[in-house]
DNA sequence: TAACACAAAGTTTTT
DNA sequence: CTTTGTGTTA
């Protein structure tokens, strides 16, 4: 058995700050850490110093970070410490699966049945769609429009009473009774969203104070990841359950702020010290990533933003290389200009091709750079793009999945009843569905009743019956044993491949569909393996698909991908990552300042966004612009973006910069070097 | 049910 | 100028 490190010496890599972080138990406390600070270290060490140091139990810990991949590496990270059973029963999740898993726990107390379906945002859209139709003709924008302002409230806590309450128009008043509508709907389908599963716990620990003491019991220390990015009602959950003992530790940095757009409160980190006076606040400025010449590009930029706890990051890693800024005649000049540069450089510096990674604002910039990357036939992978669960093979089995352990996602079965052909129609549906309405009871359900035959014809009746004693009979197979077999089996017995070749446009295609089920089913089976090593409670079919639902297991194609090319990615998606060298494309006003964001005046935002872009840099970083940008079918002259200008000049080598800035330089330059040779000549 | 035509929009995105 | 989605028609 090979010996880990112990947690002293885990410690003792620690700098002086990161080890205050790791050991402070004794209240709240808030680490700023900045970017490349080894942030992720401290929370992973922290872990394993509060079970092996303190003694506590694994099993009353939870992390909460944001994404998935993030749960599955810190676990990854924290498993490494620790020895044996020691990690048995940890949490370490996204805020939605934790709220998942206390939903569950607290299924009755809710008012919910067993078997509840998670809807993904399509369903929920789907259902909006219905609601508001029955008023008045509804167009996507404004469905759209309603979804996001329902998403924001829930982010917000604000319940659908208070949401009609408060209403300022009109329009507001109209999504407000959506909202109740929705709510209601949701709550009669035995159905949660996304959201609900932050708001629906919070309001139930702040409702419930039984509830609340079950789960202050069972969770006696939270680390929560990314703290800036906490919608009000994810700060809600973690004040609730950590309340007066206020054992936790957040770990975040208001300058990486980016998902304000979407709910995220970074103000939390403000709210945090008044909401706990006694908040130990620690901060990391020491920098493990960048040169110093990008560290105080990064610094001097953010300094233009107002800031409640100031932090200034430092390296030991030497100054480094200017930064250089490419200033491009047009936007092709530019996507050439970088591909080319990625050519040499990669000769110049023996670098690899995973080495580089070129940064944007919006995907729609990765296009013109792909075209050129692809004529100098360099490697590359584009993040973004269709997910894998956007694709229909794997909508389709999803809803298989999801009527298999919930036989009342009306969805669910909407979706697949005639899929493949099962000869139920538009007309049958319809009167199946108004049948069901009537007798209060799901599409699934409906199916089985004898009342049935009196609005529809025998032959209809017979159709659905045969694919409602179909999936009874998987659902029997599944309780009886192995679920998965039952599952693959399904899969086989109603031929579903053959409907993809009928349905695909060429033969390769439909394989290649028919290869995505399967990888969602193995999927699906290696995360029940998994989970049964370590689980609390014997993890069923029913939670697994749960998770499927959530998104979680689906990036591990992507992650196992370590091939060696050159990553393209939004500044959003770059968060968090790292590159030794790195080009940052389109630095322009309307842009990178974008347009919207002008006219919103969030700018600070943006600054943020360039700042975490300038800060996945570790040795090089280049910053590329256009003067002039095609844009809705017209030649646009592109101002270079202010945020050049918060950069410190003295960092900075342009090149291609206007012909009367340039030489003026040169000449400055100049002017100085014969002051200093006259001043040395005395 | 599939193909075609026309209109409209045109950031960032996780669960 | 794209692409994307919707609606109509055969």
């Amino acid at each position: 058995m090979s010996t880990s490190p112990s947690i002293r010496q885990r410690l003792a890599k620690l700098n002086p700050r990161q080890q205050e972080a790791a050991r402070y138990i004794d209240g709240p406390c808030l680490v700023l850490a900045g970017a490349g600070s080894g942030k992720t270290s401290v929370i992973t060490t922290k872990i394993a110093y509060l079970i092996q140091e303190c003694g506590m139990s694994a099993r009353k810990i939870a992390a909460v970070t944001f994404t998935n991949k993030a749960a599955r590496e810190m676990k990854e990270r924290v498993g490494e410490m620790l020895q044996g059973r020691e990690g048995h029963g940890l949490t370490v999740s996204t805020f939605h699966t934790l709220g998942l898993n206390i939903i569950r726990g607290e299924l009755k107390t809710l008012g919910y049945k067993p078997g509840f379906s998670l809807f993904d945002p399509e369903d929920a859209k789907a259902l909006l769609r219905d609601l508001m139709q029955k008023e008045a003709d509804t167009d996507a924008e404004q469905i759209n429009a309603v979804q996001g302002q329902i998403s924001q409230w829930k982010n917000d806590l604000v319940l659908p009473g208070q949401a009609i309450s408060h209403a300022a128009d009109e329009d507001t008043q109209y999504a407000a009774r959506v909202y109740e509508a929705y709510s209601r709907h949701l709550k009669a389908y035995n159905a949660v969203d996304f959201d609900d599963l932050i708001l629906l716990p919070v309001v139930l620990l702040r409702d419930n104070p039984d509830a609340l003491a079950r789960w202050r019991r069972k969770i006696q220390y939270m680390l929560v990841d990314e703290y800036q990015d906490t919608n009000v009602s994810q700060y809600q959950l973690v004040k609730l359950l950590m309340a007066e003992r206020a054992t936790f530790t957040v770990v975040g940095d208001d300058d990486q702020s980016i998902y304000a757009w979407r709910g995220a409160r970074p103000e939390n980190l403000v709210t945090l010290g008044e909401d706990f006076p006694r908040l130990n606040v620690i901060k990391l400025e020491q920098n493990y990533r960048s040169t110093g010449t990008i560290l105080r590009a990064a610094n001097t930029l953010i300094g233009n933003n107002p800031h409640v706890y100031e932090k200034t990051l430092w390296s030991e890693m030497g100054q480094g290389d200017a930064i250089r800024v490419i200033v491009n005649r047009h936007e092709e000049a530019e996507a050439e200009r970088v591909a080319s540069e990625i050519l040499t450089r990669r000769i110049k510096e023996r670098a690899e091709w995973r080495d580089f990674a070129v940064l944007y604002r919006g995907n729609f910039q990765a296009r013109l750079l792909e075209l050129k990357l692809q004529h100098y036939q360099i490697p590359y992978k584009l993040s973004g793009g269709t997910s894998f669960f956007s694709r229909n093979e794997i909508k389709d089995a999803m809803a298989y999945l999801r009527l298999l352990i919930n036989p009342g996602d009306d969805n669910a079965f909407l979706r697949i009843v005639n899929v493949p052909r099962r000869e139920v129609g538009p007309g049958t549906l319809e009167k199946l569905a108004n049948y069901a309405t009537e007798r209060q009871v799901s599409l699934f359900a409906a199916c089985h009743e004898i009342g049935l035959e009196q609005v529809l014809p025998t032959r209809a009746v017979e159709r659905l019956s045969r694919f409602t004693h179909f999936i009874d009979g998987v659902r029997r197979r599944m309780d009886q044993g192995d679920a998965i077999a039952a599952i693959r089996d399904m899969l086989r017995e109603m031929d579903y491949e053959a409907w993809l070749f009928q349905n695909a446009s060429a033969p390769t295609i439909a394989e290649r569909r028919m290869a995505n089920v399967w990888t969602l089913i193995d999927q699906l089976e290696k995360s029940m393996q998994r989970d049964d090593d370590d689980a609390d409670e014997t993890d069923d079919v029913e939670s697994a698909i749960s998770r499927l639902v959530l998104r979680d297991i689906l990036e591990q194609q992507a992650e196992e991908d370590d091939s060696d090319r050159v990553q393209l990615l939004t500044m959003h998606a770059s968060k968090g990552l790292e590159f030794p060298h790195v080009y940052l494309m389109g630095l322009e006003e309307e842009l990178l300042p974008h347009r919207n964001a002008i006219e919103a005046g969030t700018i600070e935002e943006e600054r943020r966004l360039a700042y975490v872009g300038i800060t996945r840099a570790r040795r090089t970083l280049t910053l590329t612009l256009a003067r002039q940008r095609k844009a809705y079918g017209e030649l646009l002259d592109c101002t270079p973006s202010r945020f050049l200008e918060e950069l410190p000049p003295d960092d900075l080598e342009w090149e291609g910069r206007a012909d009367k800035e340039d030489p003026e330089k040169k000449q400055a330059r100049g002017k100085d070097a014969i002051a200093g040779l006259r001043s040395l000549l005395g």
